[in-house]
DNA sequence: ATTGTGGCCTGCCCGC
DNA sequence: TGCGGGCAGGCCACAA
């Protein structure tokens, strides 16, 4: 699904999409776009105008527009971004392989014949405009040490509940965030608060490397985990059977032998 | 305020 | 071969 490294591709795709005039908008499927925004609205918002800047904070991509106003694209887990035809990414995991016309459900087209789309098959994802950022915790790439201990201090939450809660780290989704903890050797039930000084710091040099690692390779399911993330599967740094648990609502995977 | 749960969405895969 | 149930998880609404 895409999470912080598919949408920071997605961003890369949007800068083709900068300085171009907008034409006209087309938003078929009414429940894509949130907080009561119409077609009418977002056509008004954005024709005749254009995109100056792609920003990302954690999964939400952000565009400005030219004489104000932010459009903001959330992907779901299963959304991709074309601009000009083009894909941001060729592989989502969980997602359809197939590419329909009919999930295309905002498009963007620029006067020069070419158009920025959202294809998205479950309708997991949405634009808004003009979307409150502070609701968004610290980026998960650019996340600072201090910030890192005070999203996960005083708190009783599981830890890996606590690093997928977007208004404390933003960017982080369910593989990533399994991939993180196995580096880490950090149980994802431990109480994001327990964690020592040292273990913080170990945790944020495994974020970032891992992050690094994936964005370079192409996608949050190219972890080492990830080959792994399939029941009854083994460990693949000890070969300890691997927990299947849920820890926030979601399927957490982790090695009991080294992650405590 | 914080934490946990349920539901939404729909394609896909497995077993019958 | 077709069909139905379960599963995937990001995000929001809601409950405790």
């Amino acid at each position: 699904m895409p999470e912080l490294v598919e949408i920071e591709y997605y961003r890369r795709l949007a800068e083709a999409a900068l300085d171009r005039q907008i034409a006209s908008v087309a938003a078929p499927d009414e429940w894509f776009l949130k907080w009561g925004l119409t077609e009418a609205a977002v056509r008004d918002a954005l024709e005749g105008r254009r995109f100056e800047r792609a920003r990302r904070i954690g999964k939400l991509l952000l565009l400005d527009i030219s004489d104000g106003g932010v459009l903001g694209l959330r992907f779901g887990m299963a959304g991709r971004l074309l601009v000009d035809g083009r894909a941001g990414v060729d592989h989502l995991q969980y997602a359809s392989s197939r590419w329909e016309p009919a999930w295309d459900r905002f498009t963007v087209r620029f006067d020069d014949g070419g158009d920025l789309r959202v294809n998205d098959a479950r309708r997991l994802g949405g634009v808004e405009l003009d979307p409150d950022e502070a609701r968004l915790g610290f980026d998960a790439a650019t996340i600072t040490p201090a910030q890192l201990r005070a999203a996960l201090a005083h708190s009783t939450a599981p830890l890996k509940a606590r690093l997928m809660d977007q208004r404390r780290v933003a960017g982080l989704g369910n593989l990533i965030t399994d991939e993180v903890l196995w580096r880490a050797g950090l149980d994802p039930t431990r109480p994001a608060g327990s964690l020592t000084p040292s273990e913080v710091s170990r945790l944020l040099r495994h974020l970032r490397t891992t992050i690094a690692e994936l964005t370079e390779r192409g996608g949050s399911h190219l972890g080492r985990l990830q080959v792994a993330r399939v029941p009854g599967c083994r460990c693949p740094k000890d070969g300890a059977p691997l927990l299947r648990r849920t820890i926030g609502g979601r399927t957490a995977y982790s090695c009991p032998a080294h992650q405590h």
